[in-house]
DNA sequence: ATTATAGTTGAATAATTGTTCAATCATTTT
DNA sequence: AAAATGATTGAACAATTATTCAACTATAAT
């Protein structure tokens, strides 16, 4: 039996393994703002929002159109999507017209969808 | 002033773009499994723990100890992983070894890395 | 100037989710 | 058969988060 935190370091850990992959392991930072990106592509709203982009640079009512989304929840989505430098946007009178900031993001959602579509 | 849902579909819509857009957009059900394999890629213990088992086939007390986890919380992740179909396992008496259920989860994990890292 | 509209923002709410704890299952060892 | 251990599971809890609502800013048009 064990007490504490119970984390699991006893008989049949096979250490030679762990610390080989413990030496190639990424750092934590590394590891979470990869994390982070994914989180940031895996809610349905954002996917779609970034996939029109990738297609068409549009403002804030035609993504909400678009999606049958409210402009609000659109903009709140944005600025997620801003803060993590994955669109950017040009002011032209009163609108706001998206465009994905890189297209590198465009290789990571197309492997995405070779993914889920099955190879 | 509008009422109700407040769906932007009012004057300044690009419906040409919109529409377009549209046509060219992935079919629901798509996005839904994108979105979703993105998000289970989306939580740090999760990341690590693809990326230890794309080094080494490895057990559920391995990976706790490695990552400083519990086996509960491994192992309710990994099943997670596993009902995702992006990761496999194989019984040896007590103990379970997984590893990735195929490589092509591995394309997909190391595009994001090299996002992150910068190009 | 007043009105209307595109967009943003903060607070509140509801839903989702990761971890912990305790109990349990399954297999091995004594 | 009993004890020990790797692993799984369900319930509970805390934290995070997506959306809504209302208020607000800024620009444009009358």
């Amino acid at each position: 039996m064990q007490k504490g935190k119970e984390i699991c370091e006893i008989t049949y850990i096979d250490r030679k393994k762990v610390s080989a992959v413990k030496k190639r392991m990424k750092p934590e930072t590394t590891m979470q703002r990869l994390a982070e990106t994914f989180k940031v592509l895996g809610d349905p709203t954002r996917t779609k929002m970034i996939f029109a982009l990738s297609l068409e640079e549009l403002c804030v009512c035609d993504i909400a159109n678009l999606l049958g989304a409210t402009k609000s929840a659109v903009s709140h989505q944005l600025r997620i999507l801003r803060n993590m430098k994955l669109v950017k946007y040009r002011k032209e009178g009163k609108m706001a017209f998206y465009s994905l900031d890189d297209d590198h993001i465009k290789n990571l959602f197309d492997e995405g969808l070779r993914h889920v579509k099955g190879e």
